[in-house]
Order: structure tokens, then sequence, then C-alpha cells
DNA sequence: CGCACCTTTTACGTTTACGTCAATCCTATA
DNA sequence: TATAGGATTGACGTAAACGTAAAAGGTGCG
């Protein structure tokens, strides 16, 4: 099963990049790298949102993929879908001038930041509400003599 | 399967609850009283949070039930779990002083609160970064001319 | 009487992003 | 060569809160 061999050079996970040609990392590397299970690599690419070579069966990412990735958590950190982010990712054409790539993105990330703020709306409704209930209970706690609030049977 | 009928006055939904005496509220008026489908209310009983009682096999809800699911959705606006909440209307005893109840309640909002705290700081991380990333994006559309940035391929 | 409308139970489907085995295989190292 | 450490695919599990469809029973009204 082995016919081809890139990168022979770097066994085992701790050995120095050293030089240039430190192309190809495996699975358990590109993990550690960026902090994502080997488990998540390979969804991300049963998703189409990665496509690392492989040696026989053992996939090895390179620099394209490890951008990818990064963009991948960017866009997750943000609050995109993989659906999404994929859908961008698809529009990539790295003979042109990605325009509608762009245009799709920047689409895409006002709809998102119209979310984020609607969230943040609803989480500080959130805080301000349970912080006013944190205030009745505390008080219910101290004055003990509250045979009927608004506690429920 | 007509034993007992409480509350017989009110027939349809839309009839006048007039006088008092209007104890029992089928599943439908008490749906859209509270905005929720009745898959939600069926939902809630079937997870122990809400108790009807029964003309036959139909729901009857009284005031106590509504009462309870006027929390019940108040824990959900500030974020709790079903779980949760079921877990404090269990301590619930109309008999005592519900000192543990206000306790773990009053515990279970701390923590709440300040996971609603991280997720707000999350947000608004996300927001800026976002923001940021639409800047860059609205740059390289203006800018014609950006071979190599850091999109991915 | 028949239709429209409400209600019931049962139970599988949905969504998202992985987690967690399980069974195998390959390889470097002592 | 035995053993430990990675790696592979496959496939079911999880979490939350319902949605939705199916099949059927009860009820008032015209």
């Amino acid at each position: 099963m082995k016919l081809v061999s890139p990168g022979e050079a770097a066994a085992n996970s701790n050995d120095i990049p050293a030089e240039a040609g430190e192309e190809f990392v495996r699975i358990g590397e590109m993990a550690k790298k960026y902090g994502v299970t080997l488990r998540t690599l390979r969804f991300y690419e049963d998703k189409g949102l990665l496509n690392p070579k492989r040696d026989g069966s053992t996939r090895l990412y390179t620099r394209r993929d490890k951008a990818r990735l990064k963009l991948i958590l960017l866009g997750r950190k943000v609050g995109f879908s993989l659906r999404d982010v994929k859908q961008m990712m698809d529009l990539y054409d790295p003979t042109g001038s990605n325009t509608k790539q762009l245009r799709l993105a920047l689409d895409k990330s006002e709809k998102q930041l119209a979310r984020l703020q609607k969230q943040r709306a609803l989480i500080e409704d959130a805080i301000n509400e349970l912080s006013n209930s944190m205030t009745v209970v505390r008080h219910m706690l101290t004055e003990r003599a509250v045979p009927q609030a608004s506690a429920a049977g």
C-alpha cells in the first residue's frame, strides 16, 4: 500500500519541521496544531470542507488545508454553520477575482451580524430578567415570611 | 367517557370567560393564551413539568398550571434547561418556607448568569471579528487587485 | 346526519457538530 | 518479535425542544 511516500522525513509528531519541504502533516499533528480533534478533521472532510492528500489511506494535510481550516474555524467562531462556510469556500476560484465569493461572504456576514446583534439583545434581556428574579429570591430568602409569592406548586 | 364536566360553560375557544368559575381551560385555549403549541404543552407534561387534570382524556388546565407554565417560560427565557426548571419546581412545597427551593434557584441562577455573561462576551467577540472581516472583504471588493489574500483554495 | 373542529396517543423526524466505540491495519522502536 | 502509538472506516449515540404525521374519538351546529 505504499507506492508514494512524500515528506518521508518527518516520521513522528514532535519532529522538528526544521527545513522547508515540511509540506505534509498527518492528522494527529494537524489536530494538535489547531486544537481540534481527529474526529473533527475527518468530519470536515466528510462534509467536503477539507481535502487532504493521501499516502495510501493516510491523510496528508498541506498548508492549503491549513488555510482552509483556519477559515473554517474563523467561520465557526463568528457563528456560521459549516454549510455556510462550505458554500462560501466552494466559490473560491484561484484564477479569478472572486468577486462572487466576496459578495456572498459579505452578504452572509451582514445577515450573521444581524443575528449576532439580535442574540446579544436577547442575552441582555435574559441577564436583566434573571438579575431581577435573583433579587426577588434573595428578598424571599432574607425576609422569611412569604406564604404565597410567585412560586409554583 | 364523560362522568365529570367542570366548567361546562365555556365550550369553544373564543367564549367570553366572563364570570368567575372559569377554572379550567383546555389545551387549545391554554396554548393560545401563552403562545405555545399544543405539542409543547403535551411535551412539558410528558417531562413532568405540568400536570393538568383530566375530564376523561381531555386535559384541563387550572390557574396552578398557568402559574407553572409562566415559570417554565420565564426559565426558558433566561436560558434554563427544562431539566433545571423541573428540578427547581420539584422542590416546591406549599406547606413549607421553600428555603431549599429558593436556595437552589439562586444557586442555579448565579451559574446561569455567569454563563450568560460568558455568552455575551463570546458574541461580542464574534461581532468584532466579523466586523473586521467585513471591512477586509469590502476593501477587497473595492480595490479590485488582490491576487493572494487570506482567502482559501 | 354530516362536516368542521378539537383532542388524544404513538412514534419517528429534525437540526448541528461532533463523541464514542469497534475492529483493523501499519509502522517505528526496543 | 512483541508492543505501543497512530491511523483508517463505519456506524450508532448525544443533546434540546419540539415538529409532524397517522389514526381515531368526541362534540356542537346547521
